[in-house]
DNA sequence: ATACTTAATCGTAATATTGCAATAAACAAA
DNA sequence: TTTGTTTATTGCAATATTACGATTAAGTAT
């Protein structure tokens, strides 16, 4: 059907999978790291850097905005954008909790 | 066009967005919940536990075995799943790599 | 052998995602 | 105003994903 029924799962569960979407794709890992990289904040270098078109990645910076890690600012003509730190700091807590749980307990294979 | 154009990506950005996919799904979430909850090895419950067709657990069973995270053991009529420790161990590694980028950097917004 | 249980696979339908060209919007510069 | 620059949006087309029923395969039990 391609629709996920989120409706079966737990607000932990569907918000792990939100987050996870974020870095689900290369252009997206590749939009954040060079954010990161960059000291200062990214402006429109991203489609030369990455080799994507320009809506696409418009399109990819959309998402990432919606998921709430990363936020625009308009500076004249360009748009800057960059990591929103608090929201990253607790997509990082989430994702830490469900990546460190227990493994020892699985114990048959 | 519905086509990752991998190519034009890193071997890095493609494995974090692979490893990433695994609990990109609410269900593929759940799934590696329960069988670290269980401290037995996990084998059909999954079905009664999450509310998906067994065909469709199935399919993601398997999506998750192709990432590696899991693996399977086949016991008499049934299967008994568990996380991969090792895969698992590497994953993790991988992808706090990524989480951890320094934030302080990002000062324009 | 037959019947039952369990899991994988196949086929299909529907929705989602990715990507790009073209256009629009918003601002800057001349 | 006109021209250029930059980003967002729209409108496709193609591929991917999700889900389920039906079937198959493999083992158990009778």
């Amino acid at each position: 059907m391609g629709l996920v029924r989120s409706e079966i799962f737990t607000d932990q569960q569907n918000k792990i999978s939100l987050l996870a979407k974020a870095f689900a794709h290369p252009a997206r890992v590749a939009i954040l790291q060079h954010i990161f990289n960059t000291d200062t904040c990214i402006c429109g270098d991203l489609v030369d850097e990455i080799g994507l078109a320009q809506s696409t990645i418009s399109q990819h910076l959309k998402e990432l905005k919606t998921i709430g890690l990363i936020k625009g600012n308009i500076e004249g003509t360009s748009v800057c954008y960059c990591i929103d730190k608090e929201q990253w700091t607790e997509m990082k807590s989430i994702i830490n909790q469900f990546l460190n749980q227990d493994i020892t307990n699985t114990n048959c294979c």
